[in-house]
DNA sequence: ATGAAAGCGCTAACAT
DNA sequence: ATGTTAGCGCTTTCAT
């Protein structure tokens, strides 16, 4: 065939880019030299080495990353996949995660995995990332237990992040004792009655985070003695509107709820309006605890528990490049911390 | 050299993964045969193709995209760059997208330009991003008029999300229209004493989205013959906190407004707490509006002007997808319609 | 309809 | 310190 002539020419002006040939060429030395000199390898002269500088900066050389990525095997990639780009907590990991990668050289593929579907046929088949990415970060998307002997044979270094799954390096907060946190601050304010809304997403996507918040619930629960009534548990979806609805749905019980422990401060914000709705005020009539410390949990005055959403990504991102560069698994397990922001959205029964 | 034995190899358990080689032998035809009868070109016999089918099956093969792209110069990736991953517009636009670029199977490339230096880095030079993606989507990040030129010639597709600029195909709003319509519910409202509260990164980015919106907001006090007290404008950072601190400027004023425009929603809840927490009530003693309509805008019953940001997304994302398989620029410019939603957190004066 | 073979632009042995 | 050269795994022209 030859020349594959870079088509998709913009009204024929694509001018034709340099290669390490022509750069070779025209410092007068061989490509074997370009390519050290170029990378910083030893073994080359000063003047040498300047000479090919000088060159490839005439010619406005760049490789091209993917007959680097052919040679080497080394993407100098790395994959994102989170269940939804657009929600909260999804998007500042992924700004964590992008800051710590793109100073490190590495381009970032971002993969949603919203629907089992998709989660399937990317989590289910280690080959397609391949030699794509060196590496892939799973935020909050368990891989079936079935699925990760073939993840680690492959050799694609992966580490998550939300939840753990060894023998991967991970970064976690953890959750359940962190609801048990915000549950018993309810408690010690003297209430008795509380809720919970969580998010039952374990079967889509092998989500362990809801199964843990509200584990941690029932431990504060239990702890005093304590049982939820079972018409006190109300499902959402991570979202407003699905916290709106699981509070009209708490208010209409029997016996209202005088407190509620929301997974997300995106639902935990639903319950507030639900509250206001059915004209109740937040925290006379009800109080409200969320989970996350969302941008606009302080404009709310929510108390909720704080988690460093941004450093989670970071970390992450750092496990993988220390992965990266160790060429073998680290077994690190990175628990961030969290902490309990009590604002205004709490207070003393009665 | 040969076999750049694909390294990293966890705990030496690397398998070794099936090249276009494996398959032809499998199936007793020739690599060139393999090639066609696995990308569904012609020429190849119903049986032929089956075989080959088989073949790659059994052996679990996955192309290697790298020697795809080094071969064809096609990438079959598209970047996207965002002055800010984890701002709740981009995040929005991004998630928009990845839902039309995966399925089209390309994959996603994000970039962050959040300093100066990053945008004069990744923007100064097409080069870099030339083999590495088809296209690009740059999401409110105005590429130099110097720029333009070389951008242009070096055949990668961009489209422009949030501004335009020519000669390439953008999505856009109307955002100086949309801002007087903002305010024009203000003035319809019997307000005269309007503050402004716009975002100034013009310079930064090239940014043109504050300055129209800025624009708007005095042409419609301009139809009634108004100006608006130099002390009146405070600038943001599209940021909570950014808003509630300019509120708080606004109201420290001699004559404090008696109706804001925030030119975001995040500016518009932070300067909603800071009135709250000056002792006002919204709407009672001041009323807001804002732009975007956040998630959270409806819980805060704020009144603003919605735009469809996933949509919007999903149409730069098409719109690329449309110049990629034209080869070239289709000059689209997509205006994307907004709302007005008035909530409950502007009233009538007096 | 199929195959042989020449690249694509790099990297890395292996000389020298 | 530098050069030669054989790949990396595909695609595509040109024969057949």
């Amino acid at each position: 065939m030859t020349a594959p002539r870079r088509s998709r020419s913009r009204a024929g002006s694509t001018a034709p880019r340099a290669t390490i040939e022509d750069v070779a060429r025209q410092a007068g030395v061989s490509v074997a030299t370009v390519s050290r000199a170029l990378r910083g390898l030893p073994n080359v002269a000063a003047s040498t080495r300047s000479r090919v500088e000088r060159a490839a900066e005439d010619l406005r050389y760049r490789p091209d990353p993917n007959a680097s990525r052919l040679a080497t095997g080394q993407a100098h990639a790395i994959g994102v996949a989170v269940p939804n780009i657009g929600g909260w907590y999804f998007s500042q990991v992924l700004a964590g995660v992008e800051a710590v990668l793109a100073p490190a050289g590495f381009d970032l593929l971002v993969y949603a995995a919203a629907e089992p579907d998709d989660r399937r046929r990317f989590l289910g088949d280690a080959l397609p990332a391949r030699q794509r990415v060196d590496g892939l970060v799973l935020v909050d998307l368990g891989l079936p237990a079935d699925d990760v002997g073939p993840w680690v044979d492959s050799g694609v270094c992966v580490v998550t992040i939300g939840q753990r799954t060894d023998p991967f390096p991970s970064v976690t907060v953890d959750n359940r004792s962190a609801a048990a946190t915000a549950v018993r601050h309810l408690l010690n304010l003297g209430h008795r009655e509380v809720a919970l809304i969580d998010a039952g997403d374990e079967k889509r996507f092998h989500f362990a985070v809801p199964g843990l918040r509200q584990a941690g619930f029932h431990d504060a629960l239990a702890e005093r003695g304590l049982s939820v009534r079972p018409e006190h548990v109300e499902t959402g979806l991570f979202t407003v509107e699905s916290g709106r609805a699981a509070m009209d749905a708490l208010l209409a019980t029997s016996v209202p709820p005088t407190a509620v422990f929301a997974a997300s401060d995106e639902m935990a914000i639903g319950a507030m309006d639900s509250a206001r709705q059915h004209g109740l005020t937040v925290p006379h009539d009800v109080s409200i605890v969320g989970f996350d410390d969302h941008d606009m949990a302080a404009a709310w005055g929510l108390t909720t528990i704080r988690q460093p959403v941004v450093d989670i990504g970071g970390r992450g991102a750092a496990l993988l490049l220390a992965e990266l560069a160790a060429g073998a698994p680290t077994g690190d397990h990175a628990v961030m911390p969290t902490q309990l922001m009590v604002r205004r959205s709490t207070r003393r029964l009665g």
